[in-house]
DNA sequence: TACACTACGTGCAAGTTTGCACTCTGCGCA
DNA sequence: TGCGCAGAGTGCAAACTTGCACGTAGTGTA
């Protein structure tokens, strides 16, 4: 009974679906652990315990329960990778990572990140470890952008061009969840999320079009 | 937060508790198989894929998918004898029968047996297993109920009371459920597993009263 | 009948998880 | 200050899971 696999994807052996899931039920038991006992209330054990792993295996993934929560940020943003990847070598890149985030065919997929953004609102001193997320996230992006122009264009761009374009798609990625948790607060409803997904992909948008006023120079021929 | 552990018991360790999980996943996906796709219309691969492990995982804990039947009748005997060992030596047999029973908090626990007996009704080709499992349950009655009587009584029972009791709380156990099954169905309520829990403790304490009819010798003083 | 194909069942080596025994650090308390 | 203790990390061996390769058996097909 196997699906005809339209993706070229090789379909995840056994052994990576069990990492991810324990790495991802690691993360989600610490999001749970702050949530409920509050940041530096819990031990590592219970963490362990939560996710029905022992603490030894706790840190076989992570180094420490920060760690984990980075790897929220991160692992949300390697699935948006993955996807980029997938874009043809030619496609600009600024359509890539649009198209990137409009393939997270479920917007489900954003909920532990969305979350772990109200956690860091309400406990700000986990804010510098989000910050440090926040910042490999934009050298993977760097990175994958790199990866791209050095393959689709005829003169790879520069390392100004790259790194600007790489910092500004993090950037207005931040934008966009600052300004859903503004407007949907702590809805992690399918609808809200959808929302947030839909913010995400217009601030790519905007950075597309140089941030035009949409009056001045309303289409192009 | 560890709590006050009023039970002996030293606490199952991880090991323990992923072995019996992935027991417990297998089952449960052999029972979906058969529910949903019918007997023999699913493969090995199937099986391992629903419950999350590997196909050389599924070998590691059972030779075939009657094998893992089997195991829900055995692994539910498990528990309650588990129970029945629990309590005091000196207790008649079929006082810890009962007492096991009840003890069992839960009458979800149930829940996977009462599924099995359904559909082995309808599927007759299913019967031979389960009578195999029954009869392997039998023979640990027996075992349980000979450990008993070497241990609590001055002078130890002889192999024909053992053996003759040890059936006879099977067939009680197996009784219970036909009359369950008549008269529930396929309800897997909960009050309707409570019901067959009930039934279980009924018929033990038929067993106890030699089938004494009421209305004879209505009580001893 | 011969052949391809699918699924079963098993041996083995490599990868992963676990228990345990440390060391180290910070904290409360006498 | 010194002591005891709880929790973080880590090294290691044993237990467990997985992928793979193999041999077997049944089934459909030319």
């Amino acid at each position: 009974m196997t699906l005809p696999e339209d993706d070229l994807q090789p379909a995840p052996s056994r052994r990576e679906l069990n990492k991810a899931a324990t790495r991802q039920a690691i993360s989600a038991a610490v999001l749970t652990a702050i949530r409920v006992q509050g940041p530096g209330n819990f031990t590592v054990e219970d963490i362990a315990q939560a996710a029905g792993i022992s603490r030894r295996t706790f840190f076989n993934y992570f180094s420490s329960t920060e760690d984990a929560l980075s790897a929220i940020t991160i692992g949300f943003l390697d699935n948006v990778l993955q996807q980029f990847r997938l874009r043809p070598a030619g496609e600009p890149v600024l359509e890539s990572a649009q198209a990137a985030l409009m393939s997270l065919a479920d917007p489900m997929t954003i909920a532990p990140l969305a979350e772990l953004f109200g956690i860091v609102s309400e406990h700000p001193g986990l804010l510098r470890t989000e910050l440090e997320a926040w910042d490999q996230c934009t050298e993977q992006i760097i990175q994958a952008v790199s990866e791209r122009v050095a393959t689709g264009h005829a003169q790879p761009l520069d390392d100004l061009h790259v790194r600007a374009l790489g910092g500004s798609l993090m950037a207005c990625g931040k934008a966009a969840m600052d300004v859903w948790f503004a407007r949907c607060g702590k809805d992690f409803s399918r609808d809200s999320l959808s929302t947030l997904r839909g913010l995400l992909i217009e601030s790519m948008h905007l950075l597309d079009t140089g941030f035009a006023v949409p009056e001045r120079h309303a289409t192009l021929p």
